[in-house]
DNA sequence: TTGTGTTTTATTGCCTCC
DNA sequence: GGAGGCAATAAAACACAA
């Protein structure tokens, strides 16, 4: 049957068919009619140039395209609202995609403030056999340990005790950031709702990676804050060049956002955030960042 | 041809700013 | 208070598999 689709009837295709139009008003009023391939491309070019319009630009660009006023503002409405929500997506699989990078960072580091303890616990086991020697304790050293010179030993033994500072340092901040972020979940601004802050739920995973002192100063840590930064310069980019050089850098995060992720700027949400969304990640990125 | 999913155009209601 | 923006939504137009 292909109803309507044959025979294309756009909305004022230009000054001209208005005439036309007229004919199609009394046959089919109140019809939705879709534009033209020529007036969605200086449509497009007008929204690249800037996403607002102002009322010159209105009233000029649907005299050019033979629109109406409304038309052309409804039009840059919806375009604005596809931009965003495109957008969105790809904010929201870069931050996934660090996410899970930190996150795996995270668990190797857990697993070796693991071993560290171990090999404390080991160490400590054997000084104290070493403080109280019997004839079993001198026997209990094994042949490495004799051939260790004293100063050796006692420096490991100072390693160790330093390592377990540090490793109890670690499980203490991790265990305050998860307090933190409990609290501000269950008393947080969305009252009630399930959403969490950005920073309180980053700020677990980073300032655990930071309070350690497993990274070096402009180490491994550093490299997250400035290799993983996401998001650019606003700017508009049409959405149908989706292959290179794409919406690249009109990323809906600021760029003090990408803070947020890996605790640099412990990055202030960007105002059109702030309004758009609360200042909170959505609900679903927060089903995400738990499930 | 039909059913269904997606996209596009348009409306409504609320909010903010001047 | 009016203008303009946005989110949510409706509905027409369109695409496509069966």
């Amino acid at each position: 049957m292909e109803e309507g689709r044959g025979v294309k009837r756009p909305f004022f295709t230009s000054p001209d068919d208005l005439l036309e139009e007229e004919y199609y008003d009394e046959q089919l009023p109140e019809k939705k009619r879709r534009l033209t391939p020529e007036q969605v491309h200086l449509l497009e070019k007008s929204f690249e140039e800037e996403n607002k319009l102002e009322p010159e630009r209105k009233t000029e660009l649907a005299r050019k395209l033979g629109l109406q006023p409304r038309q052309v503002a409804v039009w840059f409405q919806n375009r604005r609202a596809r931009w965003k929500t495109k957008t969105l997506e790809r904010d929201f699989d870069r931050l996934k995609a660090s996410f899970d990078a930190l996150r795996a960072d995270h668990d190797a580091l857990l697993q070796d403030n693991h071993r560290l303890r171990s090999q404390v616990v080991t160490l400590t086991e054997k000084m104290q056999e070493k403080e109280a020697p019997g004839p079993a304790g001198g026997a209990a050293m094994d042949a490495s340990e004799q051939l260790q010179p004293p100063e050796d030993q006692a420096k490991a033994s100072v390693d160790a005790e330093e390592q377990m500072a540090a490793a109890e340092a670690f499980d203490e901040a991790l265990l305050l950031q998860q307090v933190k972020a409990e609290d501000r979940l269950s008393t947080g601004s969305g009252a009630g709702s399930a959403v969490l802050d950005a920073d309180a739920l980053l700020a677990v995973v980073d300032s655990s990676v930071e309070s350690y002192s497993y990274f070096p100063p402009g180490g491994a840590a550093d490299e997250y804050h400035h290799d993983c930064v996401m998001g650019g310069a606003g700017g508009i980019q049409s959405e149908e060049d989706d292959g290179a050089g794409s919406d690249e850098g009109c990323s809906y995060l600021p760029d003090d956002d990408a803070g947020v992720l890996f605790g640099a700027g412990h990055g202030h949400h960007h105002a059109e955030d702030e309004e758009e969304d609360g200042g909170q990640i959505s609900w679903w990125m927060w089903n995400w960042s738990t499930s």
